[in-house]
DNA sequence: CTGTTAGCGCCTTCAC
DNA sequence: GTGAAGGCGCTAACAG
């Protein structure tokens, strides 16, 4: 820097002010200083910057802890895409953070809050009583939340209505005449699971179904999980006439496992998911799934973020639309795509 | 830092050294000190110490400038898998670096490097004539491509043997029987399209069979061109009987109208991919593809890193496994998996 | 083993 | 509109 004002014929200062764009400051100097800026090939020392001025241009995404599993979810990478779409847009970067060796999901966030490394952050789909959603909140930090959480009602947050997708979706399944649903689910400390748990046993209430206990049975967000599960649920006297599964990668497990038990679908049992990744489109048969909308839910929670960041703020919860893309694994009749 | 120094009764370079894990210190002093800095809740500025010790322990990752499309391939969550997994064990964070606005693709990269934000790169599946990799070589700048570079032959890389990997697929289908086959592609200009490309042309030469001009068609690699390409062949007036695509996302396009030509996969017409995403295995029918390991060239891109950042860097070039996974889209007996 | 002294490269008052 | 001085929080010699 100390380059180009010399060669400018200016200080470090006006050097300074011509980056950041300050108004006061002369065309006609600015233009000299841009020009050495570019003969020089100079471009600021981004990390200097950020000393100086305490901010970083930067937003931290937090993966899932579970990430072993989920990192590798469709929902993350849409997700993704949606944040990064609208940060490059504000000429931000995204930093990704994951725990380190050993480390709890709160020190993640000490690290990367006490160390200044961003500006702010989104969170994805938290556990119950995440206890950073608490640190967060006491220190101050701008953040988002992609997902809901439990227990307080004054997160900034960006979800979809999980509840009453669920209702609709176990609605939908029982309209079509099937009483025996049952529901796989995912990690159970999940907010996403509680809610569409709740949707679930709502929708059976208002139609007067009894819940049995043995219909509801959850392991973890992965393919195998929705295999081993739907074993049981086989296994079971009262065998199902429906399955509503928590993810599209879980709804594969289990319809690999009812196609071996030579098991119909959707005539001998209805198979419903969410999600809607590509995976449910062209399984055979298609599945039914909940379109959630993950790059909005992505480029909404980014919007958010920067709303907070310059401080004009709006409501604190914002809800996305989803839609139940209705395919063969519920449709006795093959007239659907 | 300072409290913490002033409460354990030393001096802020103690502190330092605790915090860098220093050998030349006493375990008293190092104990004392860690209790302080547990006691204050004291974390240590991360740019601060960047902008001193020059190195900011963070990773970049460069997404392909065709992101708008390609970001969504599963092949990217994969290899980011892969390299989290192995920067989080040596602590380091990930910055994802996209096109700011209207920023070509060397831009960003100087503005990375020379804005100091990250140790070191990891750039995917680069175009040809990238001239980032002219500019991160020339500034001496550490990186390591996920994928080959044609112009200069001592870039540190991981890739497949892509040209193999598609001689083997093509050789495969002949053997089968087929002699007019296609060769479905992705963006022209990405380097591992070329290799796909060579692959095919010297089985389709080692056989003996014409490479028809119509037969080699490209768009992007997406799902809808996929689709709109497998059109086209279905207009040509010599039909082929097989297409190989260069990415699973665009073979289910390519199936999807085959399927709405009636025509039958694989009896009238195989079907083979790249990739093996999830998609290719859960399809119908289940498409044979190339698994090309996405997590471990992930991986091992980062250990390259590391060695590089390290010094003790070894062979430019590592070479990670492919295997063909046969489905039924390529046999005519149903009996495989 | 530990303290002292200078920066790292930029931004931000405060003068002029 | 511009320059000078001080500081952001930490590390890296250099002493001792």
């Amino acid at each position: 820097m100390k380059d180009v004002a010399k060669l400018a014929g200016v200080s470090a200062s006006t050097v300074s002010r011509v980056i950041s764009d300050d108004s006061r400051i002369s065309q006609r100097t600015k233009k000299k200083v841009l020009e050495v800026m570019e003969e020089l090939n100079y471009y600021p020392n981004t990390i200097a910057r950020s000393l100086a001025s305490n901010k970083t241009d930067t937003i931290g995404v937090i993966m899932p802890s579970y990430k072993e599993d989920i990192f590798i979810n469709p929902f993350f990478q849409k997700a993704l895409k949606g944040i990064s779409l609208i940060a490059s847009q504000r000429f931000f970067d995204i930093l990704i953070v994951t725990n380190h060796k050993e480390e709890n999901d709160v020190d993640v966030l000490k690290r990367i809050i006490k160390g200044k490394r961003v500006d702010g952050l989104i969170l994805t789909r938290p556990k119950e009583d995440d206890g950073g959603i608490k640190f967060l909140k006491e220190n101050n930090v701008p953040f988002v939340l992609i997902g809901s959480c439990l227990e307080y009602d004054d997160i900034p947050s960006v979800d979809n209505d999980n509840e009453q997708a669920s209702y609709d979706l176990t609605s939908l399944l029982i309209r079509k005449g099937r009483d025996k649903i049952t529901f796989i689910g995912g990690e159970l400390d999940s907010v996403v699971m509680k809610e569409r748990y709740k949707g679930y046993l709502r929708a059976l209430k208002d139609y007067n179904i009894t819940f049995n206990e043995d219909y509801f049975i959850s392991d973890k967000f992965m393919e195998k999980s929705g295999y081993y599960l739907t074993s049981r649920l086989m296994n079971l006297d009262n065998e199902p006439d429906a399955i509503i599964v928590a993810d599209d990668l879980m709804s594969l497990g289990a319809l690999k496992r009812l196609k071996e038990g030579n098991k119909k679908v959707p005539e001998d049992i209805m198979l419903a998911s969410f999600n809607n990744s590509m995976l449910a489109k062209y399984a055979n048969p298609s599945i039914t799934s909940i379109e959630i909308n993950s790059i909005e839910l992505g480029r909404k929670a980014c919007q958010k973020l920067f709303d907070i960041l310059e401080e004009k703020s709006r409501e604190n919860k914002e809800i996305i639309d989803y839609k139940i893309i209705e395919r063969e694994s519920t449709s006795l009749r093959k007239d659907i795509d």
